[in-house]
DNA sequence: AAGAGACGCAACCGCATCATT
DNA sequence: AAATGATGCGGTTGCGTCTCT
């Protein structure tokens, strides 16, 4: 006999035993009369929901009703089992890392929760878009970016790379293949003239990861390209496979950019300076018209800065991070020159790995590969310098593996995502070979693998040279208050230069209490905002003034 | 201390897609 | 090919908790 006595059931019964008298107002007929439950799930119901999982696996959720007698729905099983049922789920708030790789990721998928969440090993879909939801909720409010400098500048150099090519992302006309490559090819091509010119970081892996690449160009105080309009999707009805407006480059061109442009926060209706690249003309307030765009993906090589103290109290290790050998990260100083590269791999906590129901077995251990190539190819700044531009043509013992190509083009295009606010174009909807691919593709991407060390912001000196500062600042051309006010994004400044007068403390102020709650365990007068995202790299960030110099020069 | 508002989270709903018949 | 069911996904809502005044 089933017993209901608020949100318990007692005991195991058949469903019909349920009387109506006994329903509560979150109780509803079933398709076959049976009364189904509604509302939170009872411990009881999750001790049955598993054991029924276990005995049977999962799928046919439908057929749990049926076995159990659980007054569940198999769709309300199925989504009890997937977010908090499941093993390897990781409970807790998101790290550091999480949160940029969301952001990250949000940059180049839109909404597509549950991709993102295939990403995040032990996160679920709902997480992070409650995660993405409240905090855009809060950004909006407070006319805040929603974006990490670094992805806007990322969106920039697309953007850039694009009109230089013809405006082939224009009017979505372009065919898939092209434009993917093409943006490929444009990280490819923006990361070549970082080798070749910097002259400052001796070696670059020739990963052909493009979102190595961007790693590599994540130190970059790129505050001044950020639009920060945040993308929230209008509220019509979703438009699975739809194409949600962007401003691409095409665009750009026929309105114009506006460094400095202003926005008017959908909420608080309040008007905020911004150093954005939106157009002016913004049709619709809810659109995507931010320029920012971002295709890179830590993939596990998220840069390490933020302190694990909180991450490792809050989460402890779970399944889906098998412990690795801790002595092999950073057991050897690398040398100077390479922490800015290393600094985006290694780390001296542990390293989840993938979750075995997210990932590949080909991605496993990519993260170590590169790092080791990384290391072993440091030693010969030359080598390979002039390999680069032609990824697609090395041999394998050019690079950690040659599979790693393939899996971070097939990224890359997965990362194309047609309803992406930022998405370089719709018409992969147009393809049906590629959307049948997707699925495909999505196995073949890495997944996030979490890192965590102290942050490194040593050899922030080492590199940082006047030469470089003065192309910062005359590239970033920055006036102060809006680039306080558009960079609360926690790399701001990325801690180095004229820029590094914007003190954590103030960018604590500045960035409001979602950063400041967040970051209060950090140490006072370094470069929290850094350290909160990761951009330890500032080394980077001063080498690819170089490159970004370059880059406007292309553009 | 109390109330209001904000926040975070779990869960539901509707629709789309896929698989099967 | 159409119908049907199962599953997946994204949007939305409701409610408990927290924070601020």
């Amino acid at each position: 006999m089933r017993r209901v006595s608020g949100n318990e059931i007692e005991d195991e019964v058949l469903p019909n035993d349920l009387s109506a008298a006994q329903l509560t107002d979150e109780s509803y007929e079933g398709s076959a009369g049976v009364v189904l439950k509604k509302g939170p799930w009872t411990s009881t119901e999750d001790d049955i929901l598993v054991d029924y999982v276990n005995k049977h696996g999962e799928g046919n959720w439908n057929a749990v009703q049926k076995h159990t007698g659980l007054l569940r729905c198999g769709k309300s099983c199925r989504l009890r089992w997937a977010n908090h049922l499941r093993p390897n789920l990781k409970k807790g708030a998101f790290t550091a890392e999480e949160e940029r790789f969301i952001a990250e990721l949000h940059a180049k998928m839109g909404n597509k929760w549950a991709r993102m969440a295939a990403h995040l090993p032990g996160r679920t879909d709902n997480e992070i878009k409650n995660y993405w939801n409240t905090r855009i909720k809060r950004r909006q409010r407070a006319g805040l970016p929603l974006y990490p400098p670094e992805v806007c500048l990322q969106g920039f150099q697309e953007s850039q790379r694009s009109q230089n090519n013809g405006g082939l992302n224009g009017g979505n006309k372009m065919h898939p293949d092209l434009l993917q490559k093409n943006s490929y090819e444009t990280r490819v091509a923006i990361f070549d003239s970082l080798k070749d010119n910097q002259g400052i970081l001796p070696y670059v892996p020739e990963f052909s990861d493009v979102s190595v690449y961007d790693n590599m160009l994540k130190g970059l105080d790129s505050s001044q390209y950020c639009s920060f309009r945040p993308p929230t999707s209008p509220k019509h009805k979703r438009l699975r496979e739809s194409t949600i407006p962007f401003i691409d480059s095409s665009d750009t061109k026929k309105t114009g950019l506006y460094p400095f442009g202003q926005f008017r926060d959908n909420n608080s209706d309040k008007i905020a300076q911004s150093f954005a690249m939106q157009a002016p003309l913004d049709p619709a307030p809810s659109s995507h018209s931010s320029m920012c765009y971002s295709h890179s993906l830590s993939n596990g090589n998220s840069s390490t800065s933020k302190p694990t103290y909180e991450a490792v109290k809050l989460e402890l290790p779970s399944l889906q991070y098998p412990e690795l050998d801790l002595g092999s990260w950073g057991t050897s100083p690398p040398p100077s020159l390479l922490e800015s590269v290393d600094d985006f791999f290694q780390s001296p906590t542990p390293i989840s790995t993938l979750e075995s129901d997210c990932s590949s077995p080909q991605n496993s251990g990519l993260l170590d590969a590169l790092l080791y190539q990384a290391k072993t190819l440091s030693s010969s700044k030359n080598h390979c310098s002039d390999k680069s531009s032609n990824s697609s043509t090395a041999t394998p013992g050019d690079r950690a593996d040659s599979s790693a190509l393939n899996v971070y083009e097939t990224e890359w295009e997965d990362y194309v995502d047609p309803v992406s606010p930022f998405g370089a174009t719709s018409i992969l909807n147009e393809c049906p070979a590629l959307r049948a691919n997707e699925n495909s593709l999505d196995e073949q991407l890495p997944v996030l693998t979490f890192t965590g060390n102290i942050p490194k912001l040593e050899f922030v000196d080492q590199v940082w040279t006047p030469e470089s500062e003065n192309q910062t600042l005359s590239l970033l051309n920055i006036a102060g208050s809006d680039f306080l006010l558009a960079s609360d994004w926690p790399d701001l400044g990325s801690g180095h230069g004229k820029n590094q007068a914007i003190t954590a403390d103030t960018a604590m102020t500045l960035l409001g209490d979602d950063f400041s709650t967040d970051q209060k365990h950090m140490t006072a007068g370094t470069s929290q905002s850094s350290q909160m995202w990761g951009f330890g790299s500032c080394a980077t960030a001063a080498n690819n003034v170089h490159g970004l110099c370059q880059l406007s020069d292309l553009g």
